[in-house]
DNA sequence: CCGGGTTGAGAGAGCGCTCTCACAGCAGAG
DNA sequence: CTCTGCTGTGAGAGCGCTCTCTCAACCCGG
């Protein structure tokens, strides 16, 4: 219990070595300007004593802490027990972070006051940067901790300007494609799901159907959902009674695509005989789905991982872009 | 950028309220020692200069750093896309610990040297305390760091003889509900699929079975997985191998028991009518397959409260029960 | 054999905070 | 009016580390 509290300092291994706290000091943090004997007898005397430098202490004088956090927006919460995107978010992120042996530091913000304390915190320079898994309307934080000098990185472009660098997936290219395939496969009615349009996910998808569809002769027949399973079957029902002719439908994501392909099997719609339909993410549980869903592959943890390297960079004051943009691509199934 | 550099100090506050460092930190930390009017002269001068206390110097003295780690194990990463359990452990800990004003800081030991750094990390008195999500075999870790006078909680009862407190649900009680509902609607051929018999989780399950079994004239006939879909479908092949004219299955997750259906539907067997199967978890997924599965709910997220609970009781200094075990459910829906 | 350069180690000043202790001020008792 | 006993405030000593600055020791060329 007391062993604890009577951790070895520098000062004891700085005794123990017969040499002065700078020099262990320089050993530990792997200065080269120590001589070899000296060097290896501060080191036996820091293994003996079972030395581990007080990261409170360092963080004091460094201004570091080697920790980031990630923020996580309000609507993780609600998603989170069914919605594989923050777990391989934090998957990725964590991915990086260990390689770079920083520490992750979750926060989110579902909670009430959990805005400021995240604020609080994050403003209290108890991390070194912080990551935004935002993805939800305009969030005014990650800008005002960027204009205080705090390194941010957030995922998914911003709504309205802002100078905060970001990572985002192509939403477009994905949706182009998948419509592209649809097309190709001569349906004709291709109806489409959108996400939330106070999100850029929501907006991109949805725009990228339009782009795609506008290159044809086909109208669009659109209906909205919120990116969960249970929107996703409703919004299916209102397409059917909009044009109960249609023969395929774009949805975008995944869990909507899964409420989607419910609808249509308790309306007696065969897939894809009757309609085709494509989802947009490829969670893992799309493989499972009858049929197999065609989707729309976003690198999730790729995602993770690229945020956390552009924020690590910013940390070490090299350049970044102002936008990474991962690449998607449309995988194929029995759905369409 | 340099506005960062330049944060104002618990000394900056006291010269503009015109009182000293001690009395600021009084009212920062909200002792009840200090006189109105000085006190709200400080909160005034605080609110000015934005001060916001240094959570290193803060630590250095306090010896308290008011984050706790939760590590999750190596498996974790691998299931995580697919698997809400460690998500929804990880929501469960954040909401007890925001309500604490506690930072959670999530490790992994899935990355090379992981293991170490955990070690390292925490033992370096990083954080007040420790929580292990771990649920596979034998982790000497929680009893190392318990017996340097670290605070640590582990989820699921550990295997062998440890002092350290655990949470966990009710497992067996849970698997016997659920078998005793297979024998109370007649079924006669019951077999189950196993977890991992190196995880307490599998082992319990598998126990709650046999115990249960034992007061019929039944006999067990068992297959093993490893928690994951595919091992399901697998092992249903197998046990319809065994014996063709089982007519009930209990398996020991819902991952698996959605392999398991696959593979029932696959070989023409109709649910329930031919086989019945429930499953263990009630993962939110479990409502939407077909049919939906009758399982064994497990409260994961109270799971993760209360972890996060038990180690902060033992922060504060409290006694605590050497385990704590929460209860599980039988949700009948129409696979059994 | 001396001067200048180079290298390696130590001394010591903080980093920003908390907390103990000393003490000023004041009320009430004697 | 003095003494005791509070209550509220300030002074100051660290917490354990890093980093600059100083200086001793040694090397080499002239």
């Amino acid at each position: 219990m007391s062993q604890a509290h009577e951790r070895p300092t520098l000062e004891a291994v700085a005794r123990l070595a017969g040499v002065s706290r700078a020099t262990v000091s320089r050993v530990v943090n792997g200065s080269p300007k120590v001589a070899e004997p000296i060097r290896s007898a501060v080191r036996r005397a820091v293994e003996e004593l079972g030395y581990i430098p007080n990261a409170a202490a360092r963080s004091l004088v460094t201004q570091r802490t080697d920790s980031i956090a990630l923020v996580l927006p309000e609507s993780a919460s609600r998603v989170f027990s069914d919605d594989p995107f923050f777990p391989s978010i934090i998957h990725g992120v964590s991915q990086e972070l260990d390689a770079a042996d920083k520490q992750l530091v979750l926060m989110m913000t579902n909670t009430v006051g959990g805005y400021e304390r995240v604020e609080r915190y994050t403003t209290a320079r108890h991390v070194d940067g912080v990551l935004f898994a935002s993805t939800h309307g305009v969030d005014p934080l990650p800008g005002q901790l960027h204009r205080l000098g705090m390194p941010v990185v957030v995922s998914g472009r911003p709504l309205g300007r802002s100078p905060v660098p970001y990572v985002d997936v192509d939403h477009i290219g994905g949706v182009r494609a998948a419509v592209r395939h649809l097309l190709d496969s001569g349906r004709s009615r291709i109806a489409t799901i959108a996400g939330p349009q106070d999100m850029v996910a929501g907006i991109d998808r949805l725009a990228g159907y339009r782009a795609e569809l506008r290159g044809s002769d086909r109208r669009s027949i659109v209906a909205v959902g919120d990116f969960t399973r249970e929107s996703g079957a409703t919004a299916m029902r209102q397409l059917l009674e909009d044009d109960p002719q249609l023969d395929a439908v774009f949805v975008a994501s995944d869990l909507m695509a899964h409420g989607a392909i419910t609808t249509l099997r308790e309306l007696g719609r065969r897939i894809p005989e009757d309609v085709a339909v494509v989802g947009f993410d490829d969670f893992d549980i799309s493989r499972y789905t009858d049929p197999p869903l065609t989707t729309v592959r976003q690198p999730i943890l790729e995602l993770g991982r690229e945020l956390a390297r552009q924020l690590l960079r910013v940390i070490a004051g090299e350049e970044v872009p102002p936008a990474v943009v991962l690449p998607t691509e449309l995988v194929v199934r029995a759905s369409a």
